[in-house]
DNA sequence: GAGGAATGTTGACAGTGTCAACACGTTTTT
DNA sequence: AAAAACGTGTTGACACTGTCAACATTCCTC
């Protein structure tokens, strides 16, 4: 027969999916009680298998993480991506929603945010396809970046440097956001929204004349 | 006698400052490997006092970590005022040259500056003393903020909301910068200084007609 | 079927923060 | 001055963590 029957009475000696299933079990066990309350025997025991048997998945818990992380970074990617194109259709400023998306993004799913920007995994390099992905969600901001420079809507510097400087912004406004430094959920999205306005009031070209810095320089 | 004998031929069963000196060697450990390397053992061991002994003048290792916070906002306060001050001297943009020196420190003290902001930490609320330093490190921002208002040089929107807005750009950047998004050190530095001036420009009052940079002049 | 490779389990180990019970030294009371 | 009280430092123990080595079980391929 095609089909392995799994049908496991007692033993599940052999879990049907079990990288899956610890995937899906350590997210749950973040959203519930946060990234640090975290524990390898804890999804094991979730799965009614046994604290190590996740290594024979994972080299290590940093490797789970970096694993969670990852599909964070997949939503994310689509959620700004959508952000975006919803701008788009709807003839709002494409930037402005896609800052407001992030921030509400990370204040929706706190500990996946955290997760994505642990220190334990802090060495995006360890894990190339999380350091695939990261770049993918980064990218719409890229791009977005680069669109809003075609139409002329602001000034024409590196795009990528441009995305690292609003990147920092709605980062931070996430991290302090989260940390309760900013006030409740509907201050942060205001905020939010006010850090990316008055940012690209900042980046919008030159009406004529004038560089905006007089600094030494040739 | 008035004078404690303090020769301590071997016993040393009590030690002259030991709260003092906990915190000072728990600094140098953070310093020296991080946060998430500072162990309880350790800060006894190094100064050759017993695990525990830190229990008779911390409540937890959080308050440690609150104590070490604390140390650093005052630290921090200090740098800021300086910046702004110098700033001053110097005839620069103020809230620019202390987002310069904010992104610095944060560089310059990865450590410290992450258990300033540590999760372990997280409620401030928990301890006055040390939310207390924090609000005078904003400060600092909030009333260069109001300055710059008076002078005209940036709207006249609340400034503590203003403060929030600046925060998050020059946290984010210090944050992402310790984890080594955004490029080596100059790179980082060149960035806060490229944010802080994309948003103050952002920032500036007069949509009409006035020059930006006039000296003013009077 | 018989290997061999995956996959899951048990036992163990070195660390960690934390507490209770005890030991020492100083201060205050009698 | 003796004793009681107190603050401070120590030792032993506990539960909990990540991780590994050795073993058990199941699956896959000849």
């Amino acid at each position: 027969m095609t089909g392995k029957l799994k049908r496991k009475p007692k033993g599940t000696y052999h879990h049907p999916d079990l990288q899956g299933a610890l995937v899906e079990a350590a997210l749950q066990t973040i959203r519930k009680d946060g990234v640090d309350s975290l524990t390898l025997r804890d999804v094991g025991l979730r799965l009614g298998v046994s604290r190590t048997a996740l290594y024979r998945h994972f080299k290590d818990k940093s490797a789970l993480l970096a694993r969670l992380a990852l599909e964070g970074f997949r939503i994310f990617h689509q959620t700004l991506q959508s952000a975006v194109d919803q701008a788009h259709a709807n003839k709002k400023e494409p930037l402005e929603e896609m800052g407001v998306a992030y921030v509400t993004f990370a204040m929706a799913n706190q500990s996946h945010y955290k997760t994505m920007f642990s220190d334990a995994i802090c060495t995006w390099g360890e894990y190339p396809d999380l350091a695939l992905e990261a770049d993918g969600a980064f990218a719409v901001l890229v791009n977005t970046i680069a669109a809003e420079q075609r139409a002329g809507r602001i000034v024409a510097e590196d795009p990528a440097r441009l995305a690292q400087v609003i990147w920092a912004g709605v980062h931070g406004l996430a991290t302090l956001g989260m940390a309760g430094h900013l006030g409740n959920h509907s201050d942060i999205i205001h905020l939010a929204r006010h850090h990316c306005h008055t940012l690209f009031t900042g980046l919008r070209p030159a009406p004529r004349n004038t560089t905006r810095r007089a600094k030494s320089a040739s």
